[in-house]
DNA sequence: GGATATATGATAATGATTCTCAAGATAGGA
DNA sequence: TCCTATCTTGAGAATCATTATCATATATCC
């Protein structure tokens, strides 16, 4: 298995990329963040450690991490989207609470099994898809 | 079961707003528009007939259908928003294909009693969802 | 019909994201 | 190590969907 280090290198190298400080720097930041962050907010991280790189170049590298796979790119009901890791998780879908924002993740095979059933009966040959259940979490629910 | 203008013009009532020429022309090309229309289009239709009417209007007005649940409000991997009609439907969910681009709705009991399971379990207390499957439809697999 | 709120159209503003472009940095040889 | 072709960068302009502004027009209620 492979560090997302590598794999993003070899992204890089396999489509004449170049490494440079810029993006190392900001996947690193991308990894140590937690949940699902903003390109606004990963910004404000990168640039508190170092002042020079711009907020296109976050959402450019953003985007290169999601074409080789370590991020996803999310909308949670808001304008802007949200990137998570994928390495470190397998798929998985959101619970959002719409009164604090929380957003949690859950996986369930047996949602897996029926959308898989779906997708046989009506001929449809699935991909991905996108599933978020909008609510309140427990602690809201007081 | 009340008709769709007598739905709107009860919002309009109970929430003292008038009633335009503008609004009614607008919902009534909303009904008459089939599937998931965006803003865009639907003031290209409505400005056909009645180029006076401007986008700004189209947008209010769609507002103002959500907001009295004659419209829901949707987004499938684009940047703009769609609407689809909530009075003629059921609840149900969608098939993108991510070739043609086509939407298809399905409804599945199985696959809204396993998402109540796991709310319960989450003790998520959950109002709404979102699901949708991204693929190839049947025409777009050959 | 008249007064008074609300709506409208045109256009400016907004916010997220992408594009542009001149200047800077990287990779892969010589 | 140095050269050079090529890719990147930062800053700010551009874009696109949507919302806000504001002066004028129009519905509602008496």
């Amino acid at each position: 298995m492979q560090s997302a280090f590598d794999t993003f290198r070899n992204y890089i190298a396999r489509n004449k990329l170049k490494l440079t400080r810029q993006r190392e720097v900001i996947l690193r930041s991308f990894l140590e963040a937690e949940g699902h962050v903003s390109a606004e907010e990963l910004y404000q991280t990168v640039s508190a450690e170092n002042p020079s790189i711009g907020l296109a170049t976050v959402y450019r590298t953003l985007n290169l991490l999601v074409e080789c796979g370590l991020a996803q790119r999310r909308q949670f009901g808001e304008v802007r989207h949200r990137y998570e890791h994928v390495l470190e998780h397998e798929h998985h879908d959101h619970l959002v609470c719409t009164r604090c924002g929380a957003i949690a993740e859950f996986y369930s095979p047996e949602v897996e099994r029926v959308l898989n059933e779906v997708s046989r009966e009506r001929r449809f040959r699935v991909f991905s898809h996108r599933l978020e259940l909008y609510g309140l979490c427990t602690a809201c629910q007081g």
